[in-house]
DNA sequence: CAGTGGTCTAGACCACGCT
DNA sequence: GCGTGGTCTAGACCACTGG
């Protein structure tokens, strides 16, 4: 099967086999560290070892007591861009955010849990994007954004204080798009930039989000521009990678 | 420093604040499995346990022989759609690939390897996107794009065979955009529809990208339509994580 | 409660890189 | 050649999950 001289890049190959022949499907519980050990003829750390590279390259999951599995993937898509094929959707909502539209769209529950607070020393990040002095009073939006109740996205907005003071932002109750708001208050946001880093989880988000051992993610960062070129805002979304596939309609100019 | 139970979490806490800290900064390196096996009283494997976690966390990065270090990334722009402040570039170049530019903006060294073939059975993916019936010949343009001799991405484009036979698109050695290419044979592309996924690399992948242990890749798939909607070519790119941040500009529609 | 995976130890030998 | 990390074993105890 393999000509691996490692013992564990052996039981690995063997269970990749496996797992590209169609033997052990999406699913389906592979067998026991103990089962393997004995197959292979090595200890038991060895098999272990074998198993955590596969968990690390996203085929298998764990967890304590329990079998692993092979790991399943049903992605979410997430369209960045309004291509105009998409305007005719029966379940397009101008008030609402084009996110919570795109999970309806496809038939599953989307929700938002909103926190808004204000800052003073945002990260960099956001400061030279937003182009602020230190010090600039900056408000924060985080959300988290679940599907059928399972965290699916952090999402983080920022914008200047003193442009949103007053408005509908900046209460947490608010479910309706920012963008929309920006543009009711005089602000449209008629450019964006966006930056996609792919990275593995800080300890931080992998908890937050509930993320397998070998689940990478995406940074996603959007720049909101107005016309006159100033950044009117500023949002950090952090996507898991075994749930999204992000989308976007360019026409070539 | 951390109240974790496991030791291990212990002793990877500790560098993990050693490095936000800035006690140890990109590229130092840290203390071997040895010493921080005692100075934890610890045994070596639980050190390596700790280790791993942060290697697979992005943080540090081994080899054999050599100390450990802490990861350093200065990721490339990679510029996905052309707005038009771009348009303006000095070194923009009709005749190569937007690739190429994008690389020599950066004050780095661009290089192809191409190798053409053609096939009969293209991967699912391809075949679903170029809607096309089992069988039909395709020809595959792969490519390993280099950045100063280091491999930076893997390119797949697939062309439907009738559509660009006899042309240069079946040489190996023509350097020049496909994209170009098919527009100068009466193939315009018009749109394109680009999905990006997030994941862990193939075994295979990250032997051929010289991947580090816990480098994710983004996926990147681009397909390409003619005016009336058929479409004309599928490029797949493996975009290795620690080498490039992935930017779009889009006009707020 | 039996079986699974999760953590940890102590010790061994090997492969590589540097100086 | 010495120190580094890479592989492997044998055995122990714990924690969780399921029937």
């Amino acid at each position: 099967m393999a000509d691996a001289r490692r013992l564990y890049e052996k039981v690995a190959d063997d269970l990749r086999a496996a797992i590209a022949k169609g033997d052990l499907r999406s699913g389906d519980s592979i067998p026991s560290e103990a089962e393997l050990s004995q197959q292979h003829d090595v200890s038991r750390q060895t098999v272990r070892q074998a198993l955590q590279q596969l968990t690390q390259e996203g085929l298998i999951t764990g967890g304590q007591g329990r079998a692993r599995t092979v790991r399943t993937y049903e992605p979410l898509e997430w369209h960045l861009s309004s291509y105009e094929s998409r305007a005719s959707h029966a379940t397009r909502d101008p008030s609402g955010d084009q996110w919570s539209v795109d999970v309806q769209d496809q038939q599953r529950k989307p929700q938002q849990d909103v926190e808004v607070s204000l800052v003073k020393q945002p990260p960099d990040i956001v400061s030279e994007r937003l182009a602020i002095a230190p010090g600039t009073l900056v408000v924060v939006r985080r959300r988290v954004r679940l599907v059928d109740e399972i965290p699916f996205q952090l999402a983080d907005s920022y914008f200047v204080e003193e442009l949103v003071r007053g408005t509908l932002l900046m209460e947490p109750g608010d479910q309706s798009a920012p963008g929309g708001l920006l543009a009711s208050i005089g602000h449209p946001q008629v450019r964006y930039r966006d930056e996609i880093r792919v990275r593995m989880p800080l300890k931080d988000e992998a908890t937050r989000l509930h993320l397998a051992p070998g689940t990478p993610v995406a940074e996603h960062i959007r720049t909101g521009y107005a016309e006159d070129g100033t950044s009117l805002r500023v949002m950090i979304t952090i996507v898991p990678g075994d749930r999204h596939v992000m989308i976007y309609e360019l026409d070539a100019s």
